[in-house]
DNA sequence: AGACAATTATACCAATCGGTATAATCCTGT
DNA sequence: ACAGGATTATACCGATTGGTATAATTGTCT
């Protein structure tokens, strides 16, 4: 019963932004759909801004959460790109709306009040591939010096996936798992 | 001499919007970058949304000219893939504000006004390289039935490497695009 | 019961939003 | 020189923006 107006915020502003966009959706609109009023946001969160950057911390760290171990080497790069690639895709299932709010931010234009606050989550995300291709490139000696741009493009790819997923073009189960890790590691020929 | 605020406004609108994006950006800011007053651009172009249409419209066709081409099918697929990535990096560099745009509008929120403005423009390019897959797949048996797939990912990889180049994290350069292609085709492993 | 802090409501703020009515100006063709 | 359409400026519209001052209410602990 305690802070149970902040969720209620919490989750009709993610829907609302996942929606139309942070600036596209006012503080007014979110109050009226979570049933409370302006001086109970502010109380809360202190700024749109502000309750922005809540939904998305309490959201990425359960993504993070599940990408960090999958990401972990243990001398099969091949399970990991496919434990990670699970991890997105499940989370993207459970959090559609989320998920759309972070692809959208992740490109948003970048001296807007969105960017900033997203960047900072995509590089965690990044560093956490960019280790494991690294670690990867110790075992395969070919992918020497790659890993930047292995890390950069296995993100992309994940991401164009959810992308297609979120606007109903694809479905995000184990068979296009299997075939898109599958051609990320051998390309379209085999 | 004519219509020479046209063209200023639609410029000033375009790196207002690519900067902070089509919300965040009002007419009053425009007009006032373009060293005009809100008439001037109501009279052009009658609301805001026509003039991001508008905006849309004719960079989009500068692109769609040079992929086009590109993507004509004449029995090499790698050398259509070079051609196509070839044509995306030169109109990123050429145009870096309005492909931050176009980017951030492919994924922005579904029920945005920027969203639809651009939809119909990421299917045309996506139509254009999924036909390409199809008639290689024609010569590549192995191909058949993941023309959609490629060309998603395709277009994602380009994507994914201009993102990087906008944030000033690589250079478009034709070292990258041999890569970038030589990738996709083959994997991580050769 | 009474005190105190956390929480919520009423009512308001200046500033900005997208858009427009009216009229003045400018340029072009005759 | 003059007409007439294209273009631009002044001044304004109601609605909404993010945010807040004040006060009433609520739950909790002593």
């Amino acid at each position: 019963m305690d802070s149970d107006n902040r969720a209620k915020i919490l989750s009709h502003a993610l829907r609302l932004f996942a929606a139309r966009g942070y600036d596209a959706v006012g503080v007014q609109e979110i109050v009226e759909a979570a049933g409370v009023t302006k001086p109970t946001l502010y109380h809360y969160f202190g700024s749109k801004r502000r309750l922005l950057d809540a939904l998305l911390e309490e959201h990425f760290m359960a993504l993070y959460a599940v990408v960090e171990p999958a990401a972990c080497y243990r001398g099969d790069l091949s399970r990991n790109l496919n434990e990670i690639t699970a991890a997105y895709f499940r989370f993207a299932k459970s959090q559609p709306p989320f998920y759309r709010l972070l692809l959208s931010m992740y490109v948003a234009p970048p001296d807007g009040e969105s960017f900033h606050a997203a960047y900072g989550l995509y590089r965690r995300q990044y560093e956490l591939i960019e280790t494991l291709f690294k670690q990867a490139a110790e075992h395969h000696g070919n992918m020497k010096g790659r890993h930047r741009r292995y890390a950069a493009t296995f993100l992309g790819m994940i991401n164009t996936y959810i992308t297609l997923a979120l606007n109903e073009a694809a479905a995000l189960d184990d068979e296009l798992l299997y075939k898109a890790v599958h051609q990320f590691m051998h390309g379209i020929y085999s």
